[in-house]
DNA sequence: TATGGTGATGTAATCGATTTCATGGAGGGC
DNA sequence: GCCCTCCATGAAATCGATTACATCACCATA
């Protein structure tokens, strides 16, 4: 591939001068930048931004490691993340975590590798070695979606617990008294925080929570299904399952279509996190909107306002109830 | 952060011998890469790809261009590729073209910047002249999903025309006689094929293809649900109405959810391209089932052969079609 | 003992850009 | 006409790794 050598040759000026046109330096006579134009299409030329990155130790690069590519919650927050950053003049670099902490520490190994200018960690696990050691050497970085107790790192997330107290009340309105939820692992911030949402929920409006009722999952369809099959198999089985995530509330669905339960008369389900064909479920899912979009937007200005050694502060945006026909009671309005 | 020359001076040896240890050169001692190890874990030492890559002009990263990140059919596409891509020891970064030609050059341009050692992209448009430059360098190229005709470009796609066959001879077998498709863009070979793939199923399956009932759209939602409001405005609107993919179907769902009809008894509905909730649509959707992911793996074989002067041919796999409840005739079967 | 081979390590060039500092010419003020 | 300033441009150092080639020590063989 054409160098930048190159082009100074074929437009007869040296390389400083292509360089300064390739960062548009003002310095340069409108005679010389058209005559290193012309040379550059003339070869092609792509300026190596390899070799930019090493003299400049800035990448304009930065990386994303999500929970589970899969999960079209963490697809929205990446199109969230992308559409800031390329505003931004930013370039992102995914990574998939596939909800395993060695993973993510592949992710963080490579990205640092790679120089990326800041990095957005939705983590995996409590903390790993890894994280911790990142932490310390004050690399820009954010905490999305989920963050981690006793690390100084800014975060950007949900915060669901009117949601969750609002549907509690629905719930109880709608007659339902034994409620499950099937959280998240407790080793997530967002599992815990949605569990302790849920007692809280609970307890205020005067509703027993059942130890059995209450079953950690890991944010994957294959557990929503297991905990489901358990939850259903008790001597008394809950009126309603609350799932923690779209994909526990996919795998709970397989379940109970699988024992050709029908929703709500039989059991109730309702889901923390909305997705698009949610609305298409017979009947639709009540669930908890969360602005994930927004989320990875916000985490990206903050990021780079961090970088650029601004103030910022993390972020907790609220999620929203948004009920369908899924918590319905036989008889209720 | 530390360097190569910290570690060195750290360790009492030469740059070269830390490069050696870092390159598993077995001409090190033992004794001399143990200091080595230790120096680098006590700097944290992290070594720098970028500097690596400029010396050895290879990146060890492939480019990944999607159409639309929020089309889950691409997303499990990004998956396979990048188990792939990991397995090979590459890391991807993905571009989201958001089904728009100029954001597609646009990644194109950054990535062929950024040196990747491959290209995969789904193209987004009949031909851009950046893509036909691109091809002219010679760099490892394959097209995934879509195809471009005229350029000597190797592909991975899926092939859906028995698929198709089967379902227009099942919905045949239903008794359902006018079928409409929603396909995608003309200037897609993924929509040009499934079109022709439908005209000539039903052309021998003696059925006529009215050119009220073939419309195009853009992979996209909103296409879908326009295009569903367009034929049940007809004066005779079709029995079924077969989506391009399966945000079209989306989109067409919630059109005909609107109008209060029902499926399959209004209007049967059919997807090409299966996604996870299908199963749990009332009814649930029959649906042409793609081997997605192992499009994406494939690709990347292909690319890494090409990329290593192996011959590689041009891959098609057989798409599945799904029986699901959704095209049923009242009273068939 | 001299010679040659072998194996471990070091020196320095290199990749392709950016950037500091130097240079030379044009133009303005006196 | 002289000197100073300013402006456009060039020469060369630099970023952090890899790698060809040089070097040195040590040992075996004649």
């Amino acid at each position: 591939m054409a160098r930048i050598k190159d082009v100074a040759a074929h437009a007869g000026v040296s390389v400083a001068t292509v360089s300064r046109v390739l960062n548009d330096n003002p310095s340069v006579t409108a005679e010389t930048r058209d005559r290193v134009y012309a040379a550059m299409s003339a070869l092609r030329y792509v300026p190596n931004a390899v070799a930019r990155s090493l003299r400049t130790e800035a990448t304009r690069t930065l990386g994303l490691i999500i929970g589970d590519i899969l999960n079209p919650f963490f697809t929205e927050l990446a199109r969230g993340v992308e559409d800031e950053a390329r505003r931004a003049g930013y370039t992102v670099i995914i990574g998939n975590a596939d909800e395993r902490a060695e993973e993510q520490d592949h992710y963080v190994r490579t990205l640092v590798g790679q120089r990326v200018d800041g990095l957005l960690i939705c983590p995996t696990a409590e903390v790993t070695p890894l994280v911790q050691e990142l932490v310390s050497t004050g690399r820009p970085l954010v905490f999305l979606d989920r963050t981690i107790s006793g690390l100084d790192v800014p975060y950007v997330r949900a915060d669901g617990a009117q949601a969750i107290a609002d549907l509690v009340a629905h719930l109880k309105s709608m007659g339902h008294r034994r409620i499950a939820f099937a959280s998240g692992p407790a080793t997530l911030s967002t599992g815990r925080e949605r569990t302790d949402a849920f007692v809280t929920a609970m307890t205020e409006a005067g509703l027993e929570v059942r130890p059995e009722y209450l079953a950690a999952g890991d944010f994957r369809e294959s557990s929503g299904r297991a905990i489901t099959r358990h939850l259903l198999d008790l001597a008394e089985p809950p009126e309603v399952i609350f799932f923690g995530d779209n994909l526990m509330t996919l795998g709970g669905l397989d379940e109970i279509r699988a024992r050709g339960l029908r929703i709500p008369d039989d059991v109730a389900v309702a889901s923390f996190d909305d997705v698009t064909w949610f609305v298409h479920v017979d009947p639709p899912i009540t669930a908890i909107a969360q602005p994930t979009a927004e989320l990875g937007r916000r985490a990206v200005q903050l990021l780079l306002d961090r970088a650029a050694g601004r103030a910022a502060e993390s972020i907790a945006l609220p999620a929203e109830l948004v009920i369908r026909r899924s918590c319905e009671r036989k008889g209720a309005c």
